[in-house]
DNA sequence: GCAATATCTTACTGGCGGTAAGTACTATGG
DNA sequence: CCATAGTACTTACCGCCAGTAAGATATTGC
């Protein structure tokens, strides 16, 4: 039959298609695979895939797509989850054995601009998304990091006897400054990672008062790019 | 003939068109009026409207756009151009009379605030426009208003005695932050520009650390949204 | 074996960005 | 005064892609 010939190209060679009535198995191909597929395929082709591309990268054709994921931006939305989760997951691991309050933000800031960096492509597609509704989505990802972060602060500035209702507006303000940061960094600086965290550090833990050592100055001073 | 019609339909009854050879006439529908319609038909449509209803607005036709101004990109980086300015003008307009740096920085921060809201949809069609390029879109954006503010913390950092190697990493995290942080303000959040630009501020000058009084405990703490 | 049902694909629609070719009009040269 | 050259603008089109509807195909229950 010619199904054979078509369900080799199609849904390649991860076994055989299982169309028919259901005995309560799953999808050949279900969301995460789809999901694995849309990464490989913006890793591939860059933040402008096509939903066809995203689909014939995951061997099966564009509606599978919209049936186990949605539309575009739901796609967007989902990729962007598991980015949050990475973040978070590299944030926690950097921060590790870190024992100060600076050391602990020059470890997240750094594991950030790094994890970016190494989902490049797909940076841009979460961020880069589309058009219209961009105000609810580009804010929904960011409260994905900015909502626990702002959780971290309130408690931190609870402890030490100050007014935690800040900490809403500064958690959106520091996952804004690291978006932007990474951006730039990713794309037009070449100084290393370490660095660029130190330099932040600097700015979000002592302010821009500066009356405070700095401790860039330890570090040589480069040109910047 | 048809063309009194016609002319009287397509631009409106700004003055008759005035085809044929040119005796060094400027366009019936210069470059400036195009931008100014295109602003006109973001308020109204908001961040996703497409090109035909911009050259609708302006009285004329899609080519005429792509004639004056250029493509989607183009568009986008143009009106991002004006924003920069009356952002500008409006910062320095507001820090105006201020002494201090901290009264300045909160000045800033508040007209940045109350210029991004009052051109919501503009803000949103710049920073939210098209795919696949974004990066380098996003960038020069933001280089618009991070390049001349990391002049002006080289020269205060300098002017402090202190390693001014950290600027452009800086003006590219304020940038940053205060897009976020506008977003999230317009968006949903519901505290007078005065108590979020005093938050940042504190973040700001500050910094994390915490160390310094916070002028934000002097005012009521309010829930957040 | 036959019907019911889940699964996947082919094929289509609508709309938009961008462009090429055509039309209407004015000034200048002979 | 007429033809020609040259410009301003429009109509009409192409290609592309997101999203969907209808059709084809395989599997299970009876």
């Amino acid at each position: 039959m010619e199904c054979d010939v078509r369900c080799g190209e199609s849904l390649m060679d991860r076994e055989r298609r299982r169309p028919g009535r259901p005995t309560g198995r799953q999808h050949v191909v279900d969301r995460e695979r789809v999901l694995d597929a849309a990464e490989r395929a913006i890793a591939q082709y860059g933040a402008g895939v096509s939903i066809e591309a995203i689909a014939r990268e995951a061997g099966v054709t564009k509606p599978i797509v919209y049936a186990r994921v949605g539309k575009r931006t739901e796609v967007s939305d989902a990729l962007a989850q598991r980015l949050a989760d990475r973040l978070m997951e590299a944030s926690a691991a950097a921060i590790g054995a870190r024992r100060t309050g600076r050391g602990q933000l020059v470890a997240m800031i750094q594991s950030s601009l790094e994890t970016l960096a190494a989902h490049r492509e797909l940076f841009l597609f979460v961020t880069g998304g589309a058009s219209e509704e961009m105000p609810q989505r580009t804010l929904f990802l960011a409260g994905q990091s900015a909502k626990p972060m702002a959780d971290q602060i309130a408690a931190w500035r609870k402890a030490a006897g100050l007014d935690p209702s800040v900490a809403l507006a500064w958690a959106y303000g520091v996952v804004g400054l690291l978006n932007m940061v990474s951006l730039w960094w990713i794309t037009e600086s070449d100084q290393p990672a370490e660095r660029v965290a130190e330099q932040l550090a600097d700015l979000l833990w002592s302010g821009l008062a500066g009356i405070t050592p700095q401790r860039s100055a330890e570090l040589r001073p480069n040109p910047q790019t």
